[in-house]
DNA sequence: ATCAAAGTACGACCGTCGTCAAACTTTGAT
DNA sequence: ATCAAAGTTTGACGACGGTCGTACTTTGAT
């Protein structure tokens, strides 16, 4: 059946700031929010770059979903999430901006991919 | 000797996102951020409202220097703690911001005091 | 009907963190 | 010199959470 293929999702008036903190303060969680933060549209669960097995990303992913951070549908066999950015500006404004935008710099001097090559390719950082 | 008076801080530069976090994602720290950030001054330890011990109370204001939050100084036999305000805005602008209001709301409505008679009169339970 | 793909659920393991009490240090007042 | 106040340090304890492998479920294609 079904049933259970139909997650809970909170209503945004339950959201609390200290489960959305304890969302994002862990990085695979938090990269998966810049990923859909910085995407056109929704994705998959299997369309992210995570550094984790299945069975953990899918603890993840709930863990967002209860924190009120995404909304989660089926589309076949593929989950698909979707960020609730608009319904957390609404409760806590700004948070998700500044969290996603310092995320993104940290990323940025965070993983010196070994520039031991000599790619001068794009190496502007700033 | 008062060698270890002068603690350590974490040059700017050094900031990561993954810390700040860590550091205010826990109530009592954040709670503490929170009463810096609306204050005129910088506060002594024991000037704050904590609900933990002292011991404890020492472990928090370390992990928000080490994270680099707060400032921390010597006054008589006081301690003081000083927000980085200025600061963590030039590396993560707008976090500290949308944290602190995000936290102020949460306070409010996160510890109803038995709002049982609509009355005007401060409930004191304390 | 069969099979592969995409996730989920369930235990288990283990490190980290928040907590406290007790002993200690430094400072300032008497 | 003595004492109290303010914090720190240390060690211990317990709970929580991130991780994985395995087994399972649902869906869609053959």
């Amino acid at each position: 059946m079904e049933a259970d293929r139909i997650p809970h999702h909170p209503d945004v008036r339950t959201i609390t700031l200290q489960r959305v903190l304890d969302a994002i303060v862990d990085p695979v969680r938090r990269s998966i929010v810049t990923q859909l933060y910085g995407a056109s549209g929704d994705i998959a669960c299997g369309g992210f770059d995570l550094p984790v097995s299945k069975s953990t990303a899918t603890h993840h992913f709930r863990t967002l979903r209860e924190a009120g951070l995404i909304r989660q549908y089926y589309a076949g066999t593929s989950r698909m999430n979707a960020l609730r950015r608009d319904e957390i500006d609404e409760v806590f404004p700004g948070l998700l901006a500044a969290v996603v935008t310092a995320d993104r710099g940290s990323r940025e001097t965070a993983n010196p991919p070994e520039p031991t090559g000599q790619g001068l390719s794009a190496a502007g950082s700033g």
